[in-house]
RNA sequence: GGGCGUAUAGCUCAGGGGGAGAGCGCUUCCUUGACACGGAAGAGGUCCGAGGUUCAAAUCCUCGUACGCCCA
C-alpha cells in the first residue's frame, strides 16, 4: 500500500478558492451547460433577471438576489428541468444620462452642447465601453445564466415590444396626454412618477400670512410650508360650513406683488382643524389646490421653470431660485406687514430617487397611462392563485397598491430612453406608429416632428418577461419559457416593477408573467443599517469573494435567507469558509482512503455495519429534507440540512465511525466501508451543489467515479432511499453512550490517552446485546480499550454513568475522588429531580390524562418512567460513595 | 393617519401547541494519521409585558410596549 501522507501531502489542506473559482467558471460556461435548450421531452424551469442598471456594479443586494436565483436554478437544472436563466441589463433613463452629463461636465460641456443625437451616441459608446460590468461580476459569482439569450432593454427587438406596447395602449385610449400636476425633478429636468419620489419626515416651519381683501373689510390668514408658492396663488379656499368664513366667501383680496385678485372660495377639501382653516389655492404647484382649481375653474399660473427657478410670473423675484424666493417673499412680506410669524412643523418631502434633489410639484404636459384597466386582471390573477407570493404576506401589500393604483405619468425629459413613437402634423394631427411616418396619415402634410420625450425606465423593464423572449415575435422561446417560473426579488420593487410586469403580461400574453414571486429581505450592515456611501457601511461581495471565496458568502447569504431583512457580518462569511474547508478536508480523507472504491452500487446490506445503515438513513433524510425545503422557497432551511448533514453527521460521527475498518488489512472489513465514504460523499456533493457549486464541483471531479456525466451541475439531483429508523435509532444508542463517556472524561480532566475500560449493562436484554455487536465502535468513539457488557453492574465498583435506559460504570483503580464524584451526581440529581416533577405535574392533572392524546400522554409516562429509573441509579451510587 | 414586520443565550438569528435550538463569542481540555478555517466537553435563556383560548402556550388570539420598514 502506498504511504498515505505522501497521498494526503498532494491535496492541500487549505482549500484555496480563487484559482478554482475561474477555472471552473471558465469551463461550465465554455462548455454550454448554462445554455437552455428547448425540449419538449422536459418541462421548462425560467427565471429571468431582475435587470441590472447597466451602470451598475455588483453590490452585496445583487449577491443575495442572484445567489438565490442561481440556486434555484442549479437545484431545477439537476433535477432534469430545462432551465434558463436569462440575464440581462437595464438602459436606466435618468441613472445612466445622468452619468454621462457629469462626465461631460468635466470636459466643461452639457448635453445641449452635443445636440441630441449627438449625446445619445455617446451614451451609447460609454455603455460599450464601461457599461455591463455587472455582468463579468456575477461571473464571479458563479451564476449560471444563458450568457447566450442576454438582453438589453434598449436592444432593438426590445425596443420593439415597447413600441407594440406604446402604440397598442395608444390605438385603446389608455394612453392619454394630459396638462396636469407631476413630480418634477429639478436638477434632472424631468418629470418623475410617483413611486420615484422617496419620501421623509423634515422638521421645517409652517409660515403665516394674510391677504387683505380688496374692500377693505378685513383679511383672511393662510399657512403654507412652501412660502415662494404664493406667487402662485388664485384663490383662498375655505371649508363651507365654517362659520368663521361665512361672510367672507365670494370676498376678493388683492394678491400683494402681482396686484391679482384673488377669490375667496368654499370647498369640501378644505380641512377645518388645520392652522387656520383657510388654505391658499396654488393650482399650478400643488396637487390638491390642481383639483379644486379644477371644480372651480380658477387660473393656474407656473410660477418656476424647469430648473425650480421663478419666471415672469414671480415678479419681482424673477430669476430667484425657489428657497433664495422663500426667504425673499417672506422679507417682504413683513415689510408689507402681512407676515404672521413661523410655527415649528414636521412634514415630508419628497426627493428624487435617482439625484436626491427636492422635487417640485409642477405643471406641465405629459404622457399617462390609465392603470385601473390594466390592473383588475392584475388584481385578480393574484386573487386566485395563479400567481403566488412567497412570503404569502406580500400578496397584501401588493393588491393594496394595486386597489388603489393612480395614472402613471410615463413621459420624462431626457434624450436617453425609448422616444415616444407619437407624431404631430402641422395641421394640429397627432398619431402613434410602430414605424417611422413620412407624413401625417390624415392630411398627408409632410411637415411633421416626433415628441421629445422618451419613456420612463419602467416602462421597457415591465415588459422584461416576455420581450426577452422575442415578443413581440411569436417566437418557440416564448412559447415554451414563458410564462415564467419564479421571480426573485426584493421586496422594495413591488409596486414599481413586479406590479406593472402582472399588467403588462396579463394584457399582452393573456398570461401570468409567473407563476410565483419569491421575494427577500434587503442585506443591511451588521447593525442593521441601510448600507450607503455617506455611511461608509458598504460591504463589497468581490471583496468578501476574494477574501473567503465565493462559496462562503453563497451560503453565508443563503444561509440567511428567511425572509427577513440580513444583516450581514462578515465573521458568517469566514464561518461559511470554514465549512467550505471542512467539506473539502472531508473529501480529502475519503479521496486518501477510498483504495480503490468507486462511486456506484453500494455493498449489499449484510457487509454494512451499523454506521454505515446510520449514515445512509440520515443522507436519505437529509435528501429529502434539502429537496423539500428548496421546493418550498425555505432557502435558509435548506442549507442549514446541508450543513448539519456534511458537518455534525458525515464529519463528526461517521468518519470518526469509519476510521477503524479503514485501517484493516482485511478487504472485506474495508471495502464495504471504503464504498459508503465515497458514495455518501458523492451524494453530499451533489446536495450542495446549488449552494456552494465551486467547491463541490472541484471535488466532485477528483473522486473516483465512472462519469457519464462531466460535470457535478448537470448530474442528477439525489433521490432519498427508504427510511431505516432502526439504524437511526441504534446509532442513537451509540452516541448517547460515547457522550456520557467523553463528557465524564472531560468533567474529570481525563486525558483521551488514559484507556479505560468500563462496563455497561441495561435491564433490557436487547440494550446488552446491542451494547455487544456495537462495542468496536463504541470502543473507538469514546477512546476505550473495551466495553465490558454485564448483565449487572451489582458489585462493580466505579463512578456511575446514565446514558438513556444504560448504565455504564467506570473504573477509576483508586483515583476516585469521592467529592468530585458525589458533586457530579449531585448536579444530576437536580436537574433529573426537576425533570420528574414537571411531568408528574403534567400527569396529576385529570384535563390532560383525560383529554391529550393518546400517545401523548403515553409518552409522559414513558419519561416519567426513565427519569424515575435514571433517578434510582443516580441515588445508589450516591449512597455507594457514602458506604464507600 | 393606515398597513406590515420584528422582539428567543453575551452577539446575530432559526424554530414553533406537548422534552429550549444553531453559528459566533466565552470557559476547560486536546497538535489523536482529513481539517486548529480543527476535535471533545461545558457555562449561559421568567422565549418583550399583560390578559385570553386550550388538558397543555415560547408557539394561537387580543391589548400594550419597544424597534424597524412601507404607504398617505
Amino acid at each position: 500500500m502506498p504511504d498515505p501522507t505522501a497521498e494526503l501531502s498532494e491535496i492541500p489542506k487549505v482549500y484555496a478558492p480563487a484559482e478554482v473559482e475561474n477555472r471552473l467558471y471558465r469551463e461550465w460556461e465554455s462548455k454550454g451547460y448554462f445554455h437552455a435548450e428547448r425540449d419538449p421531452d422536459h418541462e421548462p424551469f425560467t427565471i429571468v433577471i431582475p435587470p441590472p442598471n447597466v451602470t451598475g456594479a455588483l453590490h452585496i443586494g445583487h449577491a443575495l438576489d442572484h445567489t438565490l436565483q442561481d440556486v434555484l436554478i442549479r437545484f431545477k437544472r439537476m433535477q432534469g428541468y430545462s432551465t434558463l436563466w436569462l440575464p440581462g441589463m437595464d438602459h436606466a433613463g435618468i441613472a445612466t444620462q445622468n452619468v454621462v452629463e457629469r462626465e461631460l461636465r468635466t470636459k466643461g460641456l452639457t448635453r445641449h452642447d452635443l445636440g441630441r443625437e449627438k449625446f445619445v451616441e455617446t451614451v451609447w459608446e460609454w455603455k460599450e465601453l464601461y457599461g455591463g460590468k455587472i455582468t463579468e461580476q456575477d461571473r464571479r459569482l458563479g451564476s449560471s445564466l444563458d450568457w447566450e439569450r442576454e438582453r438589453f432593454t434598449m436592444d432593438e427587438g426590445l425596443s420593439r415590444a415597447v413600441r407594440r406596447v406604446f402604440v397598442d395602449l395608444y390605438n385603446d385610449g389608455l394612453i392619454y396626454r394630459g396638462n396636469r400636476i407631476i413630480n418634477w425633478c429639478p436638477r434632472c429636468g424631468t418629470a418623475l412618477s410617483d413611486i420615484e419620489v422617496e419620501h421623509s419626515d423634515h422638521e421645517g416651519v409652517l409660515e403665516q400670512f394674510r391677504y387683505d381683501f380688496e374692500d377693505s373689510s378685513g383679511s383672511v390668514s393662510v399657512a403654507t410650508t412652501r412660502l415662494e408658492t404664493m406667487l402662485g396663488d388664485t384663490a383662498v379656499a375655505v371649508n363651507p360650513k365654517d362659520p368663521r368664513y361665512a361672510g367672507a366667501i365670494g370676498k376678493f383680496a388683492i394678491h400683494p406683488f402681482s396686484g391679482r385678485r384673488i377669490q375667496i372660495i368654499a370647498d369640501d377639501a378644505v380641512d377645518m382643524e388645520f392652522g387656520t382653516g383657510a388654505v391658499k389655492m396654488t393650482p399650478a404647484h400643488d396637487p390638491t389646490d390642481f383639483e379644486v382649481a379644477e371644480r372651480h375653474g380658477l387660473e393656474k399660473i407656473s410660477i418656476m421653470d424647469g430648473r425650480a427657478v421663478i419666471n415672469a410670473e414671480g415678479a419681482p423675484f424673477e430669476g430667484m431660485d425657489r428657497y433664495d424666493a422663500r426667504k425673499a417673499v417672506r422679507e417682504a412680506l413683513q415689510e408689507k406687514g402681512l407676515y404672521e410669524g413661523s410655527t415649528p412643523h414636521n412634514y415630508a418631502i419628497g426627493k428624487c430617487s435617482r439625484c436626491g434633489t427636492i422635487v417640485e410639484p409642477w405643471l406641465s404636459e405629459q404622457w399617462f397611462v390609465s392603470m385601473k384597466p390594466l390592473a383588475e386582471p392584475a388584481i385578480e390573477a393574484v386573487k386566485d392563485g395563479r400567481t403566488r407570493f412567497y412570503p404569502s404576506r406580500w400578496t397584501n401589500y401588493y393588491l393594496n397598491w394595486m386597489e388603489g393604483i393612480r395614472d402613471w405619468c410615463i413621459s420624462r425629459q431626457l434624450w436617453w430612453g425609448h422616444r415616444i413613437p407619437v407624431w404631430y402634423c402641422d395641421n394640429g394631427h397627432q398619431w402613434a406608429a410602430m414605424e417611422d411616418p413620412a407624413a401625417c396619415p390624415e392630411c398627408g402634410s409632410d411637415h411633421i416632428h416626433q415628441d421629445p420625450d422618451v419613456l420612463d425606465t419602467w416602462f421597457s423593464s415591465q415588459l422584461w418577461p416576455f420581450s426577452t423572449l422575442g415578443w413581440p415575435e411569436e417566437t418557440p422561446d416564448l412559447e415554451y419559457f414563458y410564462p415564467t417560473s419564479v421571480l426573485v426579488t426584493g421586496y422594495e420593487i413591488i409596486h414599481i416593477w413586479v406590479a406593472r410586469m402582472m399588467m403588462s403580461g396579463l394584457r399582452f400574453m393573456k398570461n401570468v408573467p409567473f407563476e410565483w414571486v419569491y421575494i427577500h429581505g434587503i442585506v443591511r450592515d451588521a447593525q442593521g443599517r441601510k448600507m450607503s456611501k455617506s455611511l461608509g457601511n458598504v460591504i463589497d461581495p468581490l471583496e468578501l469573494i476574494d477574501r473567503y471565496g465565493t462559496d462562503a458568502l453563497r451560503f453565508s447569504l443563503t444561509e440567511h435567507a428567511t425572509g427577513q431583512d440580513i444583516f450581514l457580518s462578515t465573521e458568517w462569511v469566514s464561518g461559511s469558509r470554514n465549512f467550505v474547508n471542512k467539506l473539502w478536508n472531508a473529501a480529502r480523507f475519503v479521496m486518501v482512503n477510498a483504495g480503490g472504491a468507486q462511486v456506484g452500487p453500494l455493498p449489499d446490506d449484510d457487509r454494512l455495519e451499523l454506521a454505515d445503515r446510520w449514515i445512509l438513513a440520515r443522507l436519505s433524510a437529509a435528501t429529502d429534507e434539502v429537496t423539500r425545503q428548496l421546493e418550498s422557497f425555505e432557502m435558509a432551511a435548506a442549507a442549514r440540512a446541508v450543513y448539519e448533514f456534511i458537518w455534525s453527521e458525515f464529519c463528526d460521527w461517521y468518519i470518526e465511525a469509519a476510521k477503524q475498518r479503514l485501517s484493516s488489512e482485511d478487504p472485506e472489513v474495508s471495502g464495504p466501508v471504503r464504498a459508503v465514504l465515497v458514495n455518501v460523499l458523492e451524494q453530499a456533493l451533489r446536495l450542495a451543489h446549488p449552494f456552494i457549486p465551486f467547491v463541490t464541483e472541484e471535488i466532485w471531479q477528483m473522486l473516483p467515479l465512472e462519469r457519464d456525466r462531466p460535470s457535478i451541475m448537470i448530474s442528477e439531483w439525489p433521490v432519498a432511499a427508504p427510511a431505516d429508523a432502526e439504524a437511526v435509532a441504534d446509532f442513537g444508542r451509540v452516541q448517547e453512550v460515547v457522550s456520557a463517556i467523553r463528557s465524564f472524561r472531560s468533567e474529570r480532566g481525563l486525558s483521551p490517552k488514559v484507556r479505560l475500560t468500563p462496563s455497561a449493562s441495561s435491564e433490557d436484554a436487547a440494550d446488552r446485546d446491542a451494547l455487544r455487536r456495537d462495542n468496536a465502535i463504541i470502543s473507538r468513539l469514546a477512546g476505550l480499550d473495551e466495553l465490558v457488557v454485564a448483565q449487572s453492574l451489582d458489585g462493580v465498583s466505579g463512578a456511575r454513568l446514565i446514558a438513556g435506559s444504560i448504565e455504564i460504570a467506570v473504573p477509576m483503580e483508586g483515583l476516585i475522588d469521592a467529592k468530585a464524584e458525589a458533586d457530579r451526581l449531585g448536579k444530576l440529581i437536580d436537574k433529573v429531580q426537576k425533570e420528574i416533577a414537571k411531568v408528574e405535574v403534567k400527569l396529576a392533572n385529570k384535563g390532560f390524562t383525560d383529554r391529550a392524546p393518546a400517545d401523548v400522554v403515553a409518552e409522559q409516562h414513558r419519561r416519567l418512567e426513565e427519569e424515575k429509573a435514571t433517578m434510582a441509579k443516580l441515588k445508589a451510587q450516591l449512597a455507594l460513595l457514602g458506604s464507600g
